[in-house]
DNA sequence: CAAATTTGCGGAATCGTTTGCGTAAAAAAA
DNA sequence: TTTTTTTACGCAAACGATTCCGCAAATTTG
C-alpha cells in the first residue's frame, strides 16, 4: 500500500511537492484554484503530514515536556489540566515524564530532552534535587524552561509559585490561635523547595514565642507505609504535638490514618492543616482545613509564559518569580476543642 | 554554535557518519577500538541523537499515545502510572491526550494520530462515543490500539476491562441485602461503556423481584454543578431512592455533597456504593463502600499487550477481552440502619 | 601460494517536509 | 509596444540518522 505523503499527492495532482506543501500551508504564492484542488485531494486521500519530517526540517517539535515528581497527586493533575487547556488551543502536544522524586531519574530525563524532542519544558523539581547542573545544561542549550511550585531559585528563568512563606505563616498562626502549643511540621525534604513554607512556620512560632522543637519536624518520603510509621511513632510518643502543619497532602492523609488507628481524635486531641488540592477535603472525617493552591491557574500561567518564549524568537525568559495566591480554607480539622 | 550531530562527531573523529552511527548502535561491523573512540567522543561532546531524524528514517517513534476522557480521575491516574512504569522500562515516550468526554475532540485526536507520531494507542473512549468510524480508520492504517475500561466492542482488537457485569450485580445485591428497596443507578451515559454495569444492576433487581424504575436511572455529565442539581432534584423528591449504585466516582462525590446540604444521613436515610479508586474513600464521612478496580494493573496489562504488537512484526492484536477482577470493599456508607 | 572469505569502514540514497532560488507566463507600468 | 513587476509554480538542497552497497585490507581456506 502506497503511503499518502506529499510526493504521492503531488503525483496525483500533477504538481510539484513544493507546490502541494505551500498550498496546504495556505501560502500566498499559490493560486486559489490550485489551493482548492490540493485541499480537496488531501481531504479525499485523508492526508496527514508526517510530524517527524516536519519537525526535522523546521527544527521545531510543537511539543512541550512536562516533568513532575508524581502524577498521583491532585495538585499536579490540576496543573496538567491547566497546561493541556492552553497547549490544546495552540495545537501543541504534551509529553509527560515522572521523576518519582528520584534525582537520577530526573537527570536522565532532562539529559534526554536536550535533543529537540521538545521545544520547551515545564518542571517541578524532585524533592531529592540539590545539584542543578543538569538544569544548567538545558539553559546552555537554549531550551526554554519554566519552573512551577517546586522551583529552582538558582536557575535564571521564569518561575511560578504561590505565596508559600505567607501560607506557611498563616497556617501555623491559625493552629496557634486555635489553641495549639506544640505544632509539628511535615514535609518531604528540607531542601529549598519547601523551605519557604517552613520559614513561614518558623517565623510564626517565633512571633508567638513558641520554641522550635526539632523532633516535631518530620521529613517523609514517597513511601506511604514509611510515612505512616514515622507519623505513628511521633503521635504515639509522650512528646506528641497537638497541631500539625503539613506541607504535603500525602502526609496529611497518612496522619488521618494514624489517628484513626491509634485512637486520636481530630481536632480534639490534635489539629491539622495541610497544603492540599484534595477535592473531597470537605467530605473527610473530619473535614480537612487546607491551604489550597490555584493549581489549574498555575499550570495555565506557567505554560503561557513558556509560550511567549516559543512564539517570539530571540526572547529569553526573565529570571522572575510569578506568585499566585493560595487560600487557607478553614474546616473542622482545626476546630477549637470543646 | 555548531550542532552536535553525527556529521560533527564524524568530522571530529575522522570517520564517516555511517561508521559513527553503527558504532553508537554497537554494530558488529565495527571494531571494538573504533567503538571505544566513538563512544568516548559522544560522551565528551554530550551527543544526543535527534529523535525526529531517527523516527523519520526508521518509521518508528518509540512513542505511545494515551487517549482518555479526563485526567482528574483517580482511576485514569493509576492507569497512567501503570502505563508509565512499563513504558519507562522499554524506553518509550508517553503522549497524553484528553477528550474531555467530547466526541468531536476524540475524533480530532484520533484523526491526527494517524501520521506516525505514535506507534500505538491506548484508549478509553469518551462517554459520548457511539459512532466508531474514526477508530476503524486506525485499524485500517494498521496502527495498533488497545482499549481499556471503556472499550469499543465492535473494534476487533485487544481490550482490558474488569468484571463490570458481575460488579454491577454484586453492588446492587449488596444494597438490597442491606435493606434498600429503591435502588438508583448513576452513570454518565447509557452507551455500551457502562452497559454491563447497568445490566448487572438490572439483573440483581430482577433476581430480588424489585421492579426497575426509570426515574431512578440518572445520567450525569462532566459538569459537577449540573450533576449536583440532578441529584439534588432526585433526592429531594418524594420518590427518592434509599440506595444508590454509582458507576462513576464523580457522581458519588456529588451525592455526598447533596446529602450534606439537604440533610440526608448516609447510610440511615440513603445508602451508597460507587465504582471508585479514591484513595481517601475510607476517610470520608461516612467511609464510602466502593467497587475498586485494579487500575494500576489495568494500565500495565493494556500497555504490555500493546508492546507485544510493537515488538513483534506482523503480529495483529487478538480480538479478545482480558478481564481483571474488581473488588467490592464494604464500608460505612452501606451500613444497615440501626 | 592462490583463492575464498571475513572484517571494517566509506559513499550515497533514503525517510517526508520545508524553503531558497530560479523562471516562465501573465499583468502592470512605462 | 517595450520594460518592469507580479504571479504561480518547479527544482533541488536541506534537516539528521539509518542502511543498502561496495570495496579495500586482513584473514582463513584449499
Amino acid at each position: 500500500m502506497e503511503p499518502v505523503n506529499l510526493k504521492y499527492l503531488a503525483k496525483e495532482l500533477g504538481l510539484a511537492t513544493s507546490t502541494v506543501s505551500r498550498a496546504l500551508r495556505n501560502s500566498h504564492e499559490i493560486s486559489d484554484e490550485t489551493k482548492q484542488r490540493v485541499m480537496a485531494m488531501a481531504k479525499k486521500l485523508n492526508y496527514e503530514p508526517n510530524p517527524y519530517a516536519s519537525s526535522l526540517r523546521k527544527q521545531k517539535s510543537k511539543t512541550i515536556g512536562v516533568i513532575i515528581p508524581e502524577i498521583a497527586n491532585n495538585f499536579f493533575i490540576l496543573v496538567i489540566n491547566g497546561i493541556e487547556a492552553i497547549a490544546r488551543e495552540k495545537n501543541y502536544h504534551v509529553l509527560i515524564y515522572l521523576t518519582h522524586e528520584d534525582y537520577e531519574r530526573e537527570k536522565y530525563i532532562v539529559q534526554h530532552l536536550q535533543n529537540g524532542r521538545v521545544d520547551g519544558i515545564l518542571m517541578s523539581v524532585s524533592s531529592e534535587t540539590v545539584n542543578v547542573d543538569h538544569l544548567m545544561d538545558l539553559q546552555d542549550k537554549g531550551l526554554p524552561i519554566v519552573f512551577f511550585d517546586r522551583v529552582c531559585e538558582s536557575i535564571p528563568t521564569a518561575k511560578v509559585t504561590t505565596d508559600d512563606y505567607n501560607c506557611g505563616y498563616l497556617a501555623t498562626e491559625h493552629l496557634i490561635k486555635q489553641g495549639c502549643k506544640n505544632v509539628a511540621y511535615f514535609s518531604f525534604s528540607r531542601q529549598s523547595i519547601n523551605s519557604k513554607r517552613m520559614a513561614g512556620y518558623e517565623d510564626a512560632l517565633k512571633k508567638y514565642g513558641i520554641p522550635l522543637k526539632p523532633h516535631l519536624i518530620v521529613s517523609g518520603t514517597t513511601n506511604d507505609t514509611e510515612n505512616y510509621k514515622l507519623i505513628k511513632k511521633l503521635l504515639s510518643s509522650k512528646q506528641r504535638p497537638d497541631g500539625i502543619f503539613s506541607a504535603v497532602e500525602k502526609m496529611a492523609v497518612s496522619t488521618y490514618n494514624v489517628c484513626a488507628d491509634i485512637g486520636l481524635n481530630i481536632p480534639n486531641d490534635i489539629k491539622i492543616v495541610s497544603f492540599s488540592n484534595l477535592e473531597v477535603a470537605p467530605l473527610l472525617h473530619p473535614s480537612l482545613t487546607t491551604i489550597t493552591q490555584p493549581a489549574f491557574d498555575i499550570g495555565k500561567e506557567a505554560v503561557s509564559i513558556l509560550f511567549k518564549s516559543l512564539e517570539k524568537k530571540n526572547y529569553t525568559l526573565p529570571d522572575e518569580t510569578f506568585i499566585l495566591k493560595s487560600a487557607l480554607v478553614v474546616r473542622d480539622s482545626t476546630k477549637k476543642s470543646a
